[in-house]
DNA sequence: TTGCCTTTGTGACAATTGACACCGATGCGA
DNA sequence: TCGCATCGGTGTCAATTGTCACAAAGGCAA
């Protein structure tokens, strides 16, 4: 039972449905790094995020990653639709990009909902769509640019994510997330740096464009 | 009006629904090379692929290109779904991989036999999945493998398309597929060649392992 | 056949990125 | 304070890819 609190926000659903949502959802804690879902495992509930953010990332064989998107306030994870519905396993990574917050749907209620609440289904439909776009934004960065302005992107969608100016994060948290080696990052930030974009600081990085 | 001929082929549609199908759809024909869809364009009605296959592209501003993934016969395009019910324009290119057939749907329909077929419903979110996929072996191509896999890959799945150890291109339309150079598909297709795996003619591939 | 356009082949070179080695700086805990 | 692990900086070199220049080969039409 989730509290009325969390889900007011949703404005867009029935008050019928967000009493489903508390009656029937979980309420779970994330802490910054901790794995919401990992690739192999099975999702049995829908995650809607009331606070915070979700980092996924995509992994090979090898375990070498790539950053995809972002999820934060509102959001679902599109990919746990699709598992859910076809119950195969994820294909994606999901941990927390900072403390985050999110109640977990069982599955069973997504169709369900669907058929009930109009706003339900528009926002299923939604999380689809918005998905898709950052799947071809993510498209965009690995075919279209250079290391140096995908780090640029990375670093400002960080940033904009907590609207702070502070960027916490080793280079080697970066080179993963852009599957590339460490010296590359420290070497691109230099050159951010010597652009007067950033201030590099130890596990920090201060922006200094909006 | 549509054919019983070129609907009755998705089986798992309540024959009312095909006879719906039938009666709003209306029948294209591609050409080779021909566009469906181009960024920009605002799309009202649905594809349903009947014959042959389109090739989804991805364009930057620049007018560059990268291949997302093909459809092909009983596929729909996400994007149009996406893009219809938020009624914005396109953000890929559509074209025809070879002589092919679709059904158009109006809009309106989708969510209209969602409510009412409950095999519609489901391929809707088939399609929907099923893209998702596609996306993400699309990103795993740009992320993870270098241009000769890529290529490799490519050659495999146009030759899988129509079944045939033929693969018709010329090296610049595979370079704009893989958004590298000329150059670099000649060099890597005479490295393939050298390890056996097809052999190059003029405007075609011959491919030499299944 | 001749001319011309398209396609393919290739060498040379540059830019980007990846890999390795190694060192210095920072910060924490014993 | 010392020891140690983590983080960041840099030089060198290699691999991959992109770019330019130019030539050869294929094929079509006059």
């Amino acid at each position: 039972m989730v509290s009325t609190q969390s889900t007011t926000q949703f404005h867009e659903f029935e008050p019928k449905l967000i009493e489903d949502i508390e009656k029937t959802g979980s309420l779970k804690t994330l802490e910054t790094g901790e794995e919401l879902m990992r690739p192999g495992m099975y999702v049995r509930s829908i995650p809607i995020i009331l606070k915070g953010s979700l980092k996924i990332m995509r992994q090979d064989e090898d375990g070498k990653e790539t950053f995809l998107y972002f999820l934060t306030k509102g959001d679902t994870c599109a990919m746990s639709l699709t598992c859910c519905t076809a119950n195969r396993p994820s294909t994606v990574r999901a941990v927390a990009e900072e403390p985050s917050e999110l109640i977990l749907v069982p599955v069973e209620k997504l169709d369900y909902w669907m058929t009930l609440y109009p706003s339900w289904k528009a926002y299923v439909f939604q999380a689809y769509q918005r998905r898709f776009d950052d799947m071809l934004e993510a498209v965009d960065s690995l075919a279209f640019r250079k290391m140096d302005e995908r780090l640029w992107r990375l670093l400002k969608k960080k940033a904009a994510l907590q609207e702070k100016r502070y960027v916490y994060a080793t280079h080697q948290e970066l080179a993963d997330e852009l599957n590339t080696s460490r010296e590359v990052v420290t070497r691109l930030l230099k050159k951010l740096e010597g652009l007067g974009k950033i201030i590099t600081h130890r596990n920090r990085i201060e922006m200094m464009t909006k």
